[in-house]
DNA sequence: CCGAAACCTGGGAGCGCTCCCAGAACGTCA
DNA sequence: TGACGTTCTGGGAGCGCTCCCAGGTTTCGG
């Protein structure tokens, strides 16, 4: 007769705030100014309900609260993800452990959400119906327009990587061009003349910043800034990319790689053609992820502290939140070069 | 005078569900009914509906269809992190992508948690509230008695790895054991007599079996067990059991790592020692991450699928929670060899 | 032509909280 | 003594939805 099956009766929710009241010997009114820390409290109240939380394990109804009140005490990971490989894992897994960390402690929520394509405006609907407080958004492609449709809805958002086309939407990111520019005048101060350099994708801003600062250091060297080559933040790309730079100019005697992950490749390419990493190539990557010092030779590169990027997102998130104003609208985060074996 | 200032005021909240009625011509009810796919309801009234949710963009309110309903549509993945290092990054990303992938077109919202030491208490208060209709966990150690905890408490609950304390508690795992075995048996195939391994920590399941495979695959090749060493996941650790097996027996002409990122540890070591790989020690690892294909040698290793792993721990999450019976209590995903130059 | 079964619809009672308002209890000062 | 604060408390109206129930409309077999 009935085509579905019903499922299991769900359980009965825990303890509701009425009960604990009950056993507080208050009303339900006191119970909640208690949980939500407001004054006008006696401490003989307070301490009812305190105990009487603890010995039914009381634990408030989420939902309930974020319809009744006005906050959903629940901010949203957004990672714009076309075509799922992007901005490989370890930088993603890095600022959620950041934004993890910084969360720890306050009574907020993350939920995680990546933008599919086709799902764009679903996911403006959904973080716009006001079941999130605030946004953060990392790995932005291209001229992706959704930080600013989330910041013109009045959604507090906080992107993670400079967004090339959401001009004015707080963001926080390494000091790429800073990083990039310190790799090329290292690479000079030993002494190198041919020094070229494999660019990220130039849709990304962290792929831009990085070929600028390049360029600027090797400029300040007075080296010529005309052996560029692109790649897509995958080994593969990496190798391909120095293969091509080895046959373009094969007396290269250095390379700024813009990704370790990159590097990688191009040092199995470097491998390949018989050179030898540093005596005949130098290379410089960028991010310091755990393999670089597990490469062989170990990863001279530019480290940028993802966890701190993630961190400092939700605390300017958090920040705005709490209504604080005048807050730095971009907040950029420094790099540090760590030398090992290849350069 | 105020101490603490107001923030701003929230956002008057997207169209709601009366709104779209008085649109479509129709009451509440019927809206309802058309957003939640239900049968009885006439295709012009049907229709009329969905254009008119579409003209106002509406997007229902999580918190009042939670409250109002008994489902949550929203899963916790929790990850059990002691320490904030462990079980590396790869397998947690690659995890995450596929529950994302399973989750995609569903409308159940991802929230992550990670258990702090000390939080365990307001975490199981959390879980067990209904704020979640079901639980997926990864990363045990030792006997978490966590999953129990929450299968206790009635709340449907997955667990990816086995775990060593939760008897009877969904789980779906690798294949360990026989991908670890195929490791064996390949390595001795190539006529290696003196095969060592590098096992994981003692207190996770997937080192375990992993070191229990090994040594059914040696048993099966008549060659003894008795060079084992162990590491914790770390590519420190894993230089360190090898520099440890090199001391004890300096014959050893292979090696199964029970992890790529040990693995690395080892050929860094091995390649200080100046043993060639393969042709004086074979490496075999486990996991097949991204860096296997880019070390050097690129990495003979036992793929296993994460993202498969995070995938079907959804898909038997979902199922329990559609009401399917009699579904499978464990699952175990196959290995498979991928040869590549270190063996 | 009548009754039963299948369809379709609207009304309204909650879900568990927050937050506003009214008022009690206890001052304190003219 | 009364008028007025300040501190504390409880009552109750929603928040926006789901889901039950009652009832209306159509179809179809006897």
């Amino acid at each position: 007769m009935t085509d579905a099956v019903d499922p299991p009766k769900a359980r009965r929710p825990n303890t509701r705030l009425e009960e604990v009241a009950r056993a507080a010997g208050v009303s339900k009114s006191t119970v909640s100014r208690v949980i939500n820390g407001e004054p006008y409290v006696s401490s003989k109240a307070r301490e009812a309900v305190h105990q009487a939380i603890t010995r039914l394990g009381y634990s408030p109804n989420q939902a309930a609260r974020t319809l009744a009140g006005s906050r959903a005490n629940c901010i949203a990971l957004v990672v714009s993800e076309q075509g799922s490989r992007v901005l490989a894992d370890p930088f993603f897994a890095g600022v959620l452990r950041g934004v993890h960390a910084e969360l720890a402690g306050k009574r907020v929520q993350l939920v995680l959400m990546m933008s599919k394509e086709g799902d764009e405006q679903d996911l403006v609907n959904y973080l716009c119906g006001g079941h999130v407080d605030g946004v953060l958004v990392i790995s932005l492609h291209g001229q992706d327009p959704l930080p600013r449709t989330l910041a013109d809805a009045g959604l507090p958002t906080v992107v993670g990587g400079r967004p090339l086309g959401a001009g004015g939407v707080p963001y926080v990111d390494s000091d790429n061009f800073n990083g990039a520019m310190e790799a090329a005048r290292y690479l000079a101060s030993l002494g190198r003349r041919r020094v070229a350099t494999i660019a990220g994708p130039r849709d990304m801003a962290v792929g831009m910043d990085r070929l600028s600062g390049w360029k600027r250091g090797m400029s300040q060297a007075r080296l010529p800034v005309d052996l560029v080559a692109y790649g897509d933040f995958t080994p593969e790309s990496g190798a391909a990319a120095m293969e091509e730079l080895l046959s373009r100019s094969p007396d290269i005697d250095a390379v700024f790689v813009a990704a370790d992950i990159m590097a990688l490749g191009a040092l199995q390419t470097l491998h390949a053609h018989g050179k030898r990493v540093p005596e005949d190539v130098a290379v410089v990557g960028f991010d310091d992820l755990m393999i670089a010092s597990t490469a062989v030779p170990p990863l001279t590169t530019i480290r940028q502290d993802v966890e701190q990027l993630g961190r400092t997102m939700t605390w300017r998130l958090m920040a705005e939140l709490a209504g604080e104003e005048n807050l730095p609208p971009f907040l950029l985060l420094p790099t540090s070069m760590v030398k090992r074996g290849s350069a």
